[in-house]
DNA sequence: CAATATTAGTATGCATACTTACCACTATGG
DNA sequence: CCATAGTGGTAAGTATGCATACTAATATTG
């Protein structure tokens, strides 16, 4: 045991890898299906399947991200003609998210490949290992980066 | 057991919010301690301490980058006076990197902090399933993404 | 109702990250 | 020695990600 433990022994940089790792496996798995969606959109199309409507600010929490991060993620959906932007009645400030319909075709056609991908990104692992360690990271995350306002 | 697993059950949204908190706590803790370093740039001059006079493409390998990306950061190094780029002789394409006394410097300080804030980048978790999480992410990770020249 | 605080979205700036393309130089083969 | 393949570094483009600051609209409170 070293008194300097290397960058592969600290759990900062191992997540880092696996980041990159996750990235670079949904990229691959993606553009062999013939897709063009990143992970975040695909987090993002996901979310507003479950809960059409959600503003920006909303489906930034959801799926645990800045609002300005969001912000750019949403117009390149919109770019791509996956969701729509509609002024919000209630408040003038919000647009409420919907899919279109072309959105919804996307998201059904690539949720199987996002599904089959999990397995490759923890490739060297068996099934029992990649349970236990879903359930670790489960438990290490503190859901609350991005709302102290749970007063 | 849903047919659409959610997002909090795949592994790739998983790693992915992790290393989110990962960051929001390096950043955090190394904030606290006054100093201006981001994690990438951590290993970048903790890569150099151990091997000096790596050259950029040669770091990156070291530390899982490409090419493109440590350039920026070497740069951004270098404007803080923590790294200094020499000209390599041996191949007039490269450059030779060494840390300045003020990087080693700042390393020194710095290093202790990062040691210390690995426990809290897994806050939640035992001494015990943090250091299971640490071995399976070390099993999971495949150490060839940036090399396909292994051949 | 007016003053204030809060919130939704945008814009800007910084720092990753990767791809592709390019230039300069090196190494290798014939 | 020379054509060519490979490598080191940079540049441009795209996409995250966060902090900060700003505008516009909403909510709250005196």
């Amino acid at each position: 045991m070293p008194l300097l433990p290397s960058l592969s022994e600290m759990p900062g940089h191992l997540i880092r890898r696996l980041n990159q790792q996750t990235t670079a496996v949904f990229q691959t798995h993606l553009k062999a299906a013939g897709h063009d969606i990143t992970s975040v959109q695909f987090s993002a199309l996901e979310a507003l399947a479950q809960n059409p409507g959600l503003d920006q600010a909303k489906l930034a929490a959801q799926i645990g991200y800045d609002r300005a991060t969001i912000g750019g993620v949403v117009k390149r959906l919109e770019h791509k003609a996956l969701v729509k932007r509609a002024q919000s009645e209630m408040d003038r400030r919000a647009f409420k998210l919907v899919l279109t319909p072309l959105g919804l075709e996307v998201l059904d056609a690539v949720r199987p490949v996002v599904i089959a991908l999990q397995r490759d990104i923890l490739d060297g692992l068996s099934d029992e290992e990649r349970e236990a360690l879903t359930k670790l990271m489960q438990k290490a995350l503190r859901l609350h980066l991005q709302d102290p306002s749970a007063t």
